[in-house]
DNA sequence: TTGTAAGCGTTATCAG
DNA sequence: CTGATAACGCTTACAA
């Protein structure tokens, strides 16, 4: 019988010569015992390879320390670095995160929330879809803390955090102008997502408002490929646009390596290009792309912060949200500079 | 009192005019509940909005179905792709994954591992760094399976799961002198990692058996900005290389950019570049990079597979060692393909 | 098939 | 400061 399983508190006390309480409070921050028996019981604890069970502990207290995070596409460079920062942060105040993937099927995001309060996690950050109405409420009731980021939502209770994707798209206009760019155009996917669809609105509006016209066109999913048939359909006109705004930085690369390879445009002499997010990729000499960056640690560390916040009540009751400036990180993309 | 917390089976009974053992059979896979008891909890049950305690669950069974994933440099495209893979093949197999981030500090994969004990995890899958042989035994001791993934260890217990990188190496020379190149040079990081080092020595050697030398050179971490370091200093030799076998697609990436905008060369007439990983970048037409793949879905499917096996004992103690094939991906970046 | 009762490993309460 | 004792929500013999 290999499966000795773990060792409990009670074998630790019966080691240590004092009952299991001791032990408990030795685990426990912030409690009472003698430096004599924390030495002892620490003595025994590390001898035997005790440690702490958190299933019986979160049973308890109703605090698991679980944070969920429901996410879809996770190997894209964004959202990668958008787990990256939730995960160290989580850490750092004591929390671990359950990461749960709602790739595939739909009505995935009600099935991560179920998994959730199924293991009593303490909050669930959503990156990705929206959940039910009635499954986030339940979620609510049940004591569970809700941040949804960059998902418009008008539900209350979740801790929203969004950018200002509609003003950021219209400083895109500005620098496009003032770089002598008169034909733009913005290159959108069909996910028609309420920040993708906000920064296509504000890039128009303030197109307008300046008496230029814009190209909207839109294809496929927000990634690489779609970039490239958006560039195919957009350079084929027969008013090439002069300029670009990418609904993000991975349809960025794909339209500059089309607009390069394919239709030798060389950028930023005959096309300025845009995007949106600040993705590794963006910073490489190749794309040397003028874009927004997503402020993946400061969304990160609000979401913590919130989270870790002592006031359940009061805080449920108000509208939480939370508006974020996309900073313009300026490359070699658009001409000027 | 907003925190009504969560409804818990007592409840359900109540309402469904049952014991609470029935509310429990009801949720257990192959209880014997008669049809009729079932549908009165199921409806009770849904109504109150009842979900199963899996720390409870978790704590009686001795089993939580958490598996826990350490890494470090989430954000990385190949891990990132692991990852994915992993959540989702670990979710199909009714698991769910603990995400445990080891980026900052050392000694982290211990911390980890003792994190994974902590929440009573079936398993966990180290994807970056190796865990003390001490603790390492305490988690197989506690009954919990380990999976090393592309981590040489020679400690029996866990599952390994390496890749060919010795041989694999092998056969990018005789690609390399195929298309006739010469001058071969490897760029490598300082990392020092088993894999990393294995396709050093497994190209040198495939060089010298040709009776070819190879210019070895090192820097820094296993990224785009140390492929460009390496550029700087291989490019600036006396006898510049004609071909050039990055350790990992991140560093090609660096490398093929500083070769050709500040070295101005072409890729492949002047440079043959070869790299490993396959990311998605090797793919987008900047790179068009001839490399390894790593066989992410076989890998996590390997994985989870060995970690649902009914047999602990029975496998605990023959050598668990899994070694998969590197597939060339011929793309663009060596001559003849 | 069903209910009763005994745990699982903690923490919290309350005397001492 | 310490040690009993009662929960926490669940599963699982065991008996009915």
């Amino acid at each position: 019988m290999s499966t000795k399983v773990y060792v409990s508190a009670q074998e630790v006390a019966e080691k240590a010569g004092v009952s299991r309480s001791a032990v408990s409070r030795t685990f426990t921050p912030g409690a009472s015992v003698s430096a004599e028996t924390r030495r002892r019981v620490l003595e025994a604890a590390d001898a035997l390879g005790y440690h702490v069970n958190e299933l019986a502990r979160g049973l308890m207290r109703n605090e698991s320390g679980i944070v969920c995070l429901i996410v879809s596409d996770v190997a894209t460079p964004y959202r990668a670095a958008l787990l990256r920062e939730l995960t160290l942060q989580l850490q750092n105040a004591g929390k671990v995160a359950m990461l749960i993937n709602t790739d595939r099927s739909d009505g995935s995001v009600d099935r991560a929330l179920r998994q959730a309060i199924s293991y009593r996690a303490d909050a669930s950050i959503i990156l990705s879809g929206l959940p039910d109405k009635s499954i986030a409420q339940l979620c609510l009731r049940s004591g569970q803390r809700l941040v949804l980021i960059n998902r418009d939502d008008d539900q209350p209770g979740p801790l929203r955090i969004n950018l200002d994707d509609y003003e950021a798209a219209g400083r895109v206009v500005t620098a496009f102008v003032r770089a002598g760019c008169r034909r733009l155009a913005f290159a959108n996917s069909e996910a028609g997502t309420p920040s993708l669809m906000a920064r296509e609105r504000g890039f128009v509006a303030a197109a307008r408002a300046l008496g230029m016209d814009v190209t909207v066109e839109r294809y496929g999913w927000t990634g690489y490929e779609a970039g490239k048939v958006l560039a195919q359909r957009l350079l084929t006109r027969s008013e090439r646009p002069d300029a670009v705004f990418c609904a993000t930085d991975l349809l960025a690369c794909g339209f500059m390596d089309t607009a390069r390879h394919q239709f030798s445009m060389s950028i930023p002499n005959q096309l300025c290009v845009a995007g949106f997010d600040d993705i590794e990729q963006a910073s490489w000499s190749s794309y040397d792309l003028t874009t927004f960056a997503q402020p993946v640690s400061t969304i990160a560390s609000k979401a913590v912060e919130w989270l870790s916040e002592a006031q359940p009540e009061a805080v449920s009751n108000q509208e939480q949200s939370l508006r974020l400036r996309a900073e313009l990180v300026w490359r070699g993309s658009i001409r000027g500079g």
